[in-house]
DNA sequence: TATTGTTATACTCTATAACTATA
DNA sequence: TATAGTTATAGAGTATAACAATA
């Protein structure tokens, strides 16, 4: 059987293949996966899935926000985040209201049932948290954020 | 128009909506999307998809490599990378060889024109790097480098 | 005329499950 | 019986375009 590996038991038993080892989309995803996972699970348990979560993290913190700035940074299109919206709508989760000043505007926000929710699943996600920080440092965790938020606004900035 | 910010133009344009500043997810993403927005565009040009330059750079690295090890190592469910190999065998970019030692075994490999194209991408995403590199530093896209394959090996290995 | 939200459409990926054939 | 690949299916996101109401 050579190097044809035959009757290798699972890929994941082996030294995986662990391409492109170079490639900084890459890496991010990758890393991202890894925190993902774990909570991933989670949020299945609540009936969500991930863009429903981003959905809900940004408007915990904003009170209320336009569906357009809303979409834009959760990155997920209008059409998806009006799709998904809506559902979560349906479940009481969020609430719209059409803004007085600017009848084409409506803001979305969470609904005290969308807020408890999130409390429920928040000390989750935290877990998560703490235990990457125990596993690579406290500060080697703010230096990560650090980097990765002047890449991120660099590219954004230097990009007009 | 008070705070319902009437008028406003576009919501680039102001201090935008940031939302879960401590939610490391997010911000991966948030960096891997700035990372990759100009170099979506090449390969569009190219006729590529993110997943399909996924395939095509995981390929490049090892020659050739079975099915369900590619899509793992790719992030991409066996059904769905089944379907993109089979779109870029079509196009002649990729080609599947039976293993002699198992027949149940599939090997995929890029093709000469396969790697033909790789080759005349690969500068376009050399040069994305390279400009990455030089906003934030070199010594600081190694740090960052360090610190994602630390998060993601520590994860990955204390999931057991 | 420009903008916000919305709907429509085609395509693709996600996620499961079942099926085939080899082992 | 277990495994690698494959097909099938339902659901959801991607990406565009067009449309409505409002400004």
């Amino acid at each position: 059987m050579a190097d044809d590996a035959g009757g290798r038991p699972a890929a994941a038993q082996r030294q995986m293949m662990r391409p492109f080892e170079r490639s900084l989309p890459m890496a991010l995803l990758r890393a991202r996966e890894a925190v993902m996972r774990g909570f991933r699970q989670q949020l299945r348990e609540y009936g969500l899935n991930e863009q429903e979560w981003r959905i809900m993290r940004a408007l915990m913190e904003v009170d209320r926000v336009e569906i357009g700035e809303l979409a834009e940074c959760v990155f997920i299109l209008k059409p998806s985040a009006i799709r998904t919206i809506k559902n979560l709508e349906s479940r009481g989760i969020v609430s719209r209201t059409r803004s007085s000043a600017d009848q084409r505007r409506a803001f979305i926000a969470l609904t005290a049932r969308g807020r408890k929710l999130f409390e429920e699943l928040a000390p989750h996600s935290e877990e998560e948290y703490a235990r990457i920080t125990k596993l690579i440092g406290s500060a080697d965790m703010q230096e990560l954020y650090e980097l990765l938020r002047r890449v991120t606004d660099q590219l954004n900035g230097s990009k007009a």
